[in-house]
DNA sequence: CCCCCCAGATACAACGTTGTCTGAAAATTA
DNA sequence: TAATTTTCAGACAACGTTGTATCTGGGGGG
């Protein structure tokens, strides 16, 4: 599988030393003090134009292209125009519509984004934004993972702008940019009520992220407003791999048996779709996810979906966080922005209890 | 939908010049010339362990943390521990998975990535790219966009080290890590045709990008085979965006009536299906997709794929860098990763011509 | 007792760039 | 024409760090 191309100079190897032209190398060629160079580089207008004209020419001879190490290193105001992203894992769709809308508003700054995947683990999360702080960032946004990020408070305190989107920090305050999480989760369930559904299962990640704090706390309260009795067996929470989410999706239907699923993250509704399909109960069990994702209107049955904006709370977080750097002081602020009711089919499939019965006892055989 | 937290103290407007304490602070606080805090800090053993106690205990009530950016620039072997990660589109599937790969091997090695998402954009695919290059990032992985990546050249001249992914750089010769995209595309369609298709639609993506190139050569070849006559109105290319694609799909029904489609990435997959589904063809008309994506498997009807492996290409990728990276010296070399035909069933319809022609002129009339 | 050596600390230069200050020549004014 | 201002090039320092050379003092050997 590895060929090797055909007879071309080798590549690689990097001779460290004698890699590229400085400025240096300019002012040299174009016969005229560093100082100079330096002047024309950056468009300085007290510079004789026929110096200016030799000095350029050098400088494309050269291909120079200034280090932005030693750049950022003495400029004056310190900017690096570099900001931080940290995800809690690249591959989520969620996730990339941030970085996406995140590195759109950058760009139009002419702005580099560093960004790290994190992949859920709290000490990658703190080390990967210490690093980024430690590289002189104008600024962070950070999807939180971990359930403490008071490692940021010194970093803030030297004024560092930070901005957090879809889980709000802990230990810490920060500005903040969240989905209506629990506003979201209680229209979910109080739509599956509304059905008819009466026995319905809460599918959570982990316990601690703010999200599902707020999400199972909108779970619970459509359930009491409807005057029903939640049923601890009927929430599930801790689900983070798809091995687990099938398992759990299983088990629900050994013992108990809910008419109706919320599943309060993209991944667990796609896997709970997919445990769904294998037990052949897809058409029989109602469910809505929360967040929608990419192809949710093409499965069998169309998946609804309580629908965040990602590329919406992109786009606000990377505002927010230019509005700090170009100066704007005041106390941390919160937005929030409002999710969608997005039905499709699979939160409205009709109840037959007979047929969903048979199913189970046939399933419970086997 | 903004709301102010309860008072705090302020946050932003970051005082610039009296930030993050500095080795000297350090040095200052433990008593020591700054050159031994230095020392400390890069654990050099040749100091006295009283000595350094202090000095650490001064970093750590300062909450210091070394200027990377200051470092950079001295250090004698000058490897800023950073390398760049330029992605077409980092919402797409393929791309986020190749940059999860990257990173998590990256992490391992306790190496920065940089990314930048380009849109699809040529020019924007430079501009990042050279940008990550003033950063002295100690290489870089291109999943290319442009049709021309020789503005490189000097880069690589003067050491960097380059990866390309995915695609074939284009006028500038590296190393490359790609799927077997004519293979792949070949056998597609030759399973198409052995359920009996001779109507077979391709449907591609701008026709300068390497690998389109192959995936088209793969359909021809694949068709040649069989001995059947390409008809060009079947060929569609440039589709980039979801609406082209809806328009083209209905287009091919309008006029030409292929009873099978290949489609030749993910995202075109994805709105073909869906354009399918609007025309309720989505049972009378066969597909096969190059690329999997997420939900593919529980789509309506599930969705047959030629499945690359994002993940191991972005870890061979990042593999590959880091052999550079630590000196290998040679040609430039191609790896190519295997694919693999997954049947699920939208490439596998039961063939009723009787059924899709009397769809097709209601459709007409409509 | 002197010299040398070595450990270990400090002083100074350097990385590539930009900020500040000085100086020389040209241009303007009196 | 002399005095003064203006223009603009260059010298030098500095950013925060590490590499190299130098210094200091204490211990051991002659």
């Amino acid at each position: 599988m590895v060929e090797t191309a055909p007879s071309t100079g080798s590549v690689g190897g990097r001779d460290r030393r004698s890699a590229r032209p400085t400025i240096k190398d300019v002012a040299l060629l174009a016969g005229v003090s560093l100082k100079t160079a330096s002047r024309v580089i950056n468009d300085e207008p007290t510079v004789n134009p026929e110096l200016a004209k030799k000095v350029r020419r050098a400088a494309k001879v050269l291909d120079y292209r200034p280090n932005l190490i030693a750049r950022n290193l003495r400029r004056a105001d310190r900017f690096t125009h570099t900001i931080g992203l940290v995800l809690f894992d690249a591959s989520n769709q969620f996730s990339s519509a941030v970085q996406r809308a995140v590195e759109n508003i950058a760009n139009e700054r002419n702005i580099v984004v560093i960004s790290s995947s994190v992949e859920e683990d709290p000490q990658r999360e703190k080390d990967a934004t210490l690093a980024l702080a430690a590289r002189q960032v104008d600024g962070l946004i950070i999807v939180p993972t971990g359930d403490d990020q008071s490692y940021l408070a010194n970093e803030q305190s030297n004024g560092m702008n930070i901005v957090c989107v879809d889980r709000s920090p802990q230990l810490l305050r920060t500005d903040t940019v969240a989905s209506d999480n629990y506003g979201g989760a209680k229209e979910a369930v109080r739509h599956l009520i509304k059905q008819g559904h009466k026995k319905i299962a809460f599918l959570g990640d982990r316990a601690h992220i703010a999200t599902m704090i707020e999400r199972r706390r909108g779970f619970l309260d459509a359930l009491e407003e409807a005057a029903i009795e939640p049923n601890p067996a009927l929430i599930v929470i801790d689900l983070h791999t798809a091995e687990g989410i099938n398992h759990a999706v299983r088990a629900l239907f050994q013992t108990d048996s809910p008419t109706a699923l919320f599943t309060a993250q993209n991944l667990i509704t796609l896997e709970t779709v997919r445990a769904l399909h294998q037990l052949k109960l897809e058409k029989l069990v109602s469910l809505v996810g929360f967040d929608d994702f990419a192809a949710s209107d093409i499965v069998d049955p169309p998946v609804s979906v309580i629908a965040q904006d990602p590329a919406e709370m992109g786009r606000r977080a990377a505002m927010m966080l230019f509005e700090r750097i170009d100066g704007r002081v005041g106390p941390a602020e919160t937005v929030t922005i409002p999710v969608k009711l997005i039905i499709r089919g699979s939160g409205e499939l009709p109840i037959s209890e007979g047929e969903l019965t048979a199913r189970l006892t046939e399933l419970r055989k086997a």
